[in-house]
DNA sequence: TATTGTTATACTCTATAACTATA
DNA sequence: TATAGTTATAGAGTATAACAATA
């Protein structure tokens, strides 16, 4: 048996910190005219044209649901679907040039949010704490399956 | 401006690592025949008699879900609605004998479930990253109202 | 009149199934 | 036959509104 120190339980620390970072990222981006969950689609997107079962995979949503969140980006013209010349079943969401100027200050919003929240740790606290959530993710908490929405 | 160091940024690996454990905990308490949501209303209700919206501002939930959930624990036996004496309206929860020894074992497989999870950063680690996520709390995070299920 | 608990209802989100067009 | 995308539909989960009992 390990010594298990006192305290409250460390995923009930995570999941109140995860819900509060998401929660302020989420209203620092509403005030841009976007959702959390538009930015991280417009994200995955600029890393090249893909497809969007690929895009959903990645960010762990269902390919139905992939439908309307491309559509809302293509509304707002941030992004394109282009037929895949090797293969027309495949729609590659490419990232137009006002998409990537709203990426960018979404990016801008969502590192000066969390830098706020972060201030307390000081920058040996965040790299701190950056390396333990590594190490955590890359041990037994990312072995198992860990597809799933995560917003 | 901070010196942002690189890397995913932090709220990320927060939303990954918060699911992942919520995933396996619940999983865990799955197999005890128990929700993740229903422990941690059992162990609100284990720190005395409360009214339902007591415990429903304490967990994050609505009080009309509250409903449901307590009405779940009563149908396992394991808290009981008594009527306050002194405020008629209020029904005090209250955990039966039975409920109290199911909290027990679900507490233990929950930290045995943790402690698995967090066996690759060490005591040390372990201590780290509660302390920092402590203070993250403490701070300008836990300034907002911070209600929600987180769950 | 205000508040606790409750019910009924509507709304949001997500997944399942079925369809199309390509391969 | 199998796959990418789409649509329609059903389900879970949640919140809003209205009601009962009590203060």
């Amino acid at each position: 048996m390990s010594a298990e120190c006192s305290g409250p339980p460390i995923g009930a620390l995570l999941a109140r910190s995860s819900h509060a970072f998401n929660a302020a990222v989420g209203e620092a981006l509403a005030r841009e005219g976007m959702t959390l969950r538009a930015f991280l689609l417009l994200e995955a997107a600029a890393g090249g044209p893909r497809s969007q079962q690929s895009l959903a995979a990645d960010i762990g949503l269902d390919k139905t649901t992939m439908v309307a969140a491309v559509d809302d980006l293509v509304a707002h013209g941030l992004v394109e679907r282009r037929s895949a010349p090797a293969d027309r079943r495949v729609r590659l969401v490419t990232v137009t040039g006002d998409g990537d100027r709203v990426r960018q200050r979404c990016r801008e919003v969502v590192a000066a949010t969390e830098a706020e929240l972060l201030d307390e740790l000081g920058a040996q606290g965040r790299a701190e704490l950056r390396g333990l959530l590594l190490r955590l993710l890359h041990g037994r908490l990312g072995a198992s399956g860990r597809s799933g929405s995560c917003v």
